[in-house]
DNA sequence: CGTAGTTTTGAACTACTTCAAGGCGCGTGG
DNA sequence: CCACGCGCCTTGAAGTAGTTCAAAACTACG
């Protein structure tokens, strides 16, 4: 895990939003002004966790959301027959939750896949916090559609697209989250398991292994374990989008 | 479009929900009471419109969400390349706009599939609707995570199922759907296309009249132009969760 | 009653899966 | 610190479910 954001290990932290590196990330319309303030009074920075911590477990009650601060995450869905579908992977800013705002039951199950840590606001807090600041509401709820649209597109890419172009948009949506977190994009760290990359795109594992060795042969981009770098940005977004594959040279 | 709650065409009600025939599926948990009183004020009933009719349009901005009153429509994602996605079908009690919440542009386009009716809520009303009764927004927030689990369900099947398991739970789904609203479940009107149904469960059209055909010869359902009836519900049901086929008699 | 769109049916094809085995990396214990 | 073992990943070969292409049948609608 190289260039996370250090984290501020912290008891009782007056404004733990102040200082933090994510901030402009975070709530970007928001986290100015007023809202630390009210913020500060609900949002509790917690200690890091190891990798494979369950933040909370499908089936549970609700009683927290969290904001991921380092590391990643996967969502796991567990259906009735005990299969296990991989719903999304979460990074720095993420809010952590979002499919079971119904405040009821968890619906799914959040796993850590590196050591990470997180911000978190219990639910209790949350009227509190929407009637403090009307404005956050909104912001949420911007998160939360936010997240609907990732998952859609996931869905669509599905659909709709061949094994290459389901392996290249991955990539390129792995690649979008690191430019926005400000780290450089075509550095990826695959903190995830071929299985869950597999698991994620609809694949099986060994297709996953064979288009990665494809996009290598083609030059696209170069894997050594989890370390992927891309090299041909552009055309890597061409057949994530296109079909038509950018061709053998 | 038989068994469709009469519609009501009112210019100026005073209490749109009081006598609205769904109430009870609307919002179960708030439309008692105070609420009814609220929602007076803002929900507002509209006359009914034919088929084809979009509520709005990918990319235009947010105006207005919708709760669908008779009838049914299509939520349709357009992508970049001009490939068309239905992320869902929707049915009344619906609320129509999810996707949206974050009420800046709308992220899909909705298409009646029939002649159908609804109740509109303006955005500048939604504000004033949670500040006067705060539980109403968790109701709310409540129907924006039954949609998300619904397209995670939808997208689960996509990943992990055969076409005739895609093809079973998507009329298990449709029946579900019926036994909600108080209607015969296993009389189905197929109000979309196949071309929809298709594109709904990621497969191709000719895929879907063969699966039906299979399903037909299993004695399973029967199928006539757009009504569909399902003579064996539980061994549909198996169908869709176990790939395991009922075999063949 | 004819025409356009939708649905069904048939036959060939192919992309991905599945099954099977070998290699590699990493963590553990000696 | 090095060796061992287990799990993850890769590679190969065969099988198959679903797609694609093409055309006929049906429906709906003017």
């Amino acid at each position: 895990m190289p260039d996370t954001p250090r984290l501020h290990v912290v008891g009782q932290q007056q404004r733990p939003c102040d200082d933090c590196r994510l901030r402009p990330n975070c709530f970007p319309d928001h986290l100015q002004g007023e809202f630390a303030h009210h913020a500060a009074n609900v949002i509790r920075p917690r200690a890091p966790v190891p990798r494979g911590t369950y933040l909370f477990r499908q089936g549970s009650p609700v009683t927290s959301f969290f904001f991921l601060r380092s590391g990643s995450a996967k969502s796991v869905l567990t259906e009735g027959d005990g299969r296990e579908s991989i719903m999304s992977f979460l990074f720095p800013t993420d809010l952590i939750g979002t499919a079971s705002m119904d405040q009821t039951v968890y619906h799914d199950s959040v796993v850590t896949l590196e050591r990470s840590s997180f911000c978190e606001l219990r639910v209790n807090d949350l009227a509190d916090l929407f009637r403090s600041d009307p404005p956050i509401q909104r912001a949420f709820l911007a998160k939360v559609t936010s997240r609907i649209l990732n998952e859609r597109h996931a869905r669509v890419r599905l659909e709709h697209s061949s094994a290459d172009e389901r392996m290249a948009d991955f990539l390129v949506e792995l690649s979008d989250r690191l430019l926005e977190l400000g780290r450089d994009p075509y550095e990826l760290q695959l903190t995830m398991s071929r299985y869950d990359i597999a698991n994620y795109i609809g694949l099986a594992p060994e297709t996953v292994s064979r288009v990665l060795r494809r996009f290598s042969d083609k030059q696209l981009i170069s894997v050594r374990h989890k370390q992927l770098t891309i090299h041909q940005p552009a055309r890597l977004r061409k057949v994530a989008t296109t079909s038509a594959d950018a061709s053998a040279d």
